[in-house]
DNA sequence: TGCTTATATTGTAAAAAATACGCTATGAAA
DNA sequence: TTTCATAGCGTATTTTTTACAATATAAGCA
């Protein structure tokens, strides 16, 4: 599964929160991972992460790690926080899966989050050899439990990620689709910032937007009058974060 | 120097860019450690910080070792980012001193890095073993090769500093002396945020903000019309961050 | 003591930004 | 052709931000 030219680093992980929209809601992409216990099957879910190699930066660790897992490449990265509670990474089954996925001996992690932001209808490879990658509406966190910290870090990545879009707000338009209607990117908006825009006050600052661009095309197959769509030129409308 | 009863973790490290305001300039905390290298003596400067303890989360590693290094507690410190480039501990002189210092043998590090604000008339013990902590002022960054990496991390913890004071103005507090007047917070303001607020409306603003309160007294020896001081009640003002 | 110097203190008007609000249009389905 | 559901669109009001300058006072000095 791994490439056995490197060495992993066993002291230090990424994990990534990646979340997408699918029109109504954020969702967020969770591992399901199985674990033969020898008496009973186990199945959970987990954060896409792993530890790092001994030689790699920890961005292009995050940014391997989600490819070999979900396929994705040249995706929305941006770390966020790192968690390094001594007691994270003590639970016995959650040091199992790792020690048997990566072949190493671990002891306490620290993990290095990062926040990932990607188009749902990107093709993802929902099967890798022990894992599976879901994408599971993130309301339904509350009732989940994770492996390791991942709640907490999952909690804090949606925390970080609201601050975030109102710093950057063009970055939302990682989460849409490269053509989207005004409705999609307004309730994309409002669920994240967590208000309700006036449709119209909302049309007029978002039309000021360098870089929106109106299509002389408007979006099929709905039961109503059929909205525009609008897509949005990276290059023009660009803010900077750090 | 250290306890003994606590084995370091030699793999992650903790950093601190220690924020000062001495009413004109923002000062940084640099630790200026002196080499023994057997022909000739070095001296440099690097931001206070050690490798962590096995046992220990990262948040207590901060505090602690701020502590150690400057004598400080209960100070302002919150995480901000981490860096992991595996060229980061490369350099033989940094890696040797840290050796010396820890007395533990070192190999790649990830550091996970932490600002702090503290009031510049606090007391710090500026005298260690092998160490000596100083006010520097950040102006004078630029031309100061620092260890490690700690230049980009310096450089990184100033405009996460200006973005946080932004979200969270009351931060600035934490800067001041207890006692200040107006014009010393509003030119502090300004400096960190990077703007001249005019005198009246900063003003105007600020008097809305709960928990400042203008004191009975003004400040002494001044060689002109004396100030009124005002002082912050955190409790009444808190905005949370994270 | 009174004059000079340096900074402190204070309000109002204009401009800009944010908000509130409802009627007509149109594609799809029945 | 009617109904349904959402799209599209402009103006008036409120709130927030900005611009701007004359008087007050502590300290130092003649």
């Amino acid at each position: 599964m791994k490439d056995v030219k490197f060495n992993y680093n066993p002291h230090i992980s990424v994990d990534c929160v990646v979340f997408g929209f699918d029109g109504e809601k954020l969702k967020i992409l969770l591992i399901e991972r199985n674990i033969d216990e020898g008496k009973e099957f186990y199945s959970d879910k987990k954060l896409p992460g792993s530890i790092i190699y001994e030689e790699e930066g920890l961005d292009t660790a995050a940014s391997r790690i989600l490819t070999e897992l979900t396929g994705l490449k040249n995706v929305f990265l941006t770390q966020f926080h790192s968690f390094g509670d001594p007691q994270r990474s003590s639970n016995p089954r959650d040091v199992n899966w790792l020690e048997m996925t990566t072949q190493t001996k671990i002891g306490r992690i620290v993990t290095v989050a990062y926040i990932a932001l990607i188009k749902i209808d990107r093709k993802i490879v929902f099967d890798s050899e022990s894992t599976t990658a879901k994408w599971y509406d993130l309301d339904d966190l509350a009732n989940m439990k994770l492996a390791f910290d991942h709640n907490e870090i999952a909690l804090k990545a949606l925390s970080f990620m609201r601050r975030f879009i109102s710093l950057v707000p063009n970055a939302l338009f990682e989460l849409l689709p490269k053509k989207f209607t005004m409705t999609e990117l307004r309730s994309l908006h409002d669920i994240v910032v967590g208000v309700t825009s006036d449709v119209r006050n909302f049309q007029k600052k978002v039309l000021q937007t360098p870089g929106l661009i109106p299509l002389d095309e408007v979006k099929k197959n709905v039961p109503h009058r059929a909205p525009k769509l609008y897509s949005f030129d990276k290059r023009k409308g660009s803010k900077i974060f750090f």
